[in-house]
DNA sequence: ATAACCTGGATATTACACATCCAGGATCGC
DNA sequence: GCGATCCTGGATGTGTAATATCCAGGTTAT
């Protein structure tokens, strides 16, 4: 599991607390946490191709959310980061066994590739039902002025 | 997801088809797939320590199944190979955020980290549901003649 | 006694995640 | 227009973990 849907997960989230319409940098997203600005960059980047984030660029430009938090979901932001690749990747080991052949796809036919996409889809769908909105309901009620010092964080950060 | 964990998969079902009683050498399962020995040779060994298989030293040794196919799950094999960790490591960088405290185990408290640990939940619950049995019995139903041409290859391999 | 085989630590190799850099282009304020 | 700000994306460097090999030692069957 890469590092990088952590921060993506956690700048979505910030973004939701900046004032609306409101772009922010990728160099004070990154600030916030400490992070390396040029890397977060990437990965915010990547989120922007997948049309969760829009870009704007010059100055007073940055990143803000492309949708409504309720729209997003834990799945989208992984999926963006990660690529749409399984995290089982099938080797074929059955290629090179006896009885193998050149033409079959084993990963369509195989049990164990079968078995482990299965539990793959569970995982996602897990994933699917969480959305940034539900994330964010569930910090402002354990943390009620989260919203509020993270704007002002924001609002005060001198570069 | 690790490699080995195809390999190991792959050998557990091939064990079940073997004369029961007969254990079968690293090398013999190895040059099944082709895979190197050595190495396989090191998840095999994860396996028989997490008493999925037992293994036995000498001449006519190696490895056999340490319980019924019924009674080993895909999960047991994955968790034996991959270690009891899990996919998503948190790395807290909500310590290095403002208001972040060294006193906190922020993978308990954090929202994000809930999310992703009931995702990796549902996987794990999928991949215990089945057996090697129940893989065992699928490929046996398409592929019939699969038991007895796999124990003929390993009885007839000249070294 | 000898050969077959597992055990496990040390080591080499390779792939990829992590991170940085820079030239280019867009946009804003003046 | 001009300079400053900031995103874009490819090239590149770095470090760590997965992959793979090796060997010295222990166990067991014949
Ligand atoms: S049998 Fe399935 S998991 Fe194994 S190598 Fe073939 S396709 Fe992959
Ligand atoms: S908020 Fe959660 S996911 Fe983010 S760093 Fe902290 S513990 Fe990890």
């Amino acid at each position: 599991m890469n590092e990088g849907v952590e921060w993506a997960l956690h700048s979505c989230l910030n973004l939701t607390w900046v004032d609306d319409g409101q772009a922010v940098t990728a160099a004070k997203l990154a600030a916030f946490y400490e992070l390396p600005a040029a890397y977060l960059n990437k990965q915010l980047q990547a989120l922007a191709r997948a049309g969760i984030l829009t870009s704007t660029s010059g100055p007073r430009g940055g990143f803000r959310l492309a949708r409504r938090p309720e729209d997003i979901t834990v799945m989208d932001v992984v999926a963006a980061i990660e690529g749409p690749e399984e995290a089982f990747r099938c080797e074929e080991i059955l290629r090179q066994g006896p009885g193998g052949h050149e033409d079959v796809d084993y990963r369509t036919t195989c049990v164990i590739s079968q078995s482990m996409r299965r539990a793959e889809l569970a995982w996602r769908r897990e994933l699917s039902r969480q959305t940034i909105a539900d994330l964010k309901a569930t910090v402002e009620s354990r943390f009620p002025y989260t919203p509020d010092s993270t704007r002002s964080w924001f609002a005060n950060l001198r570069t």
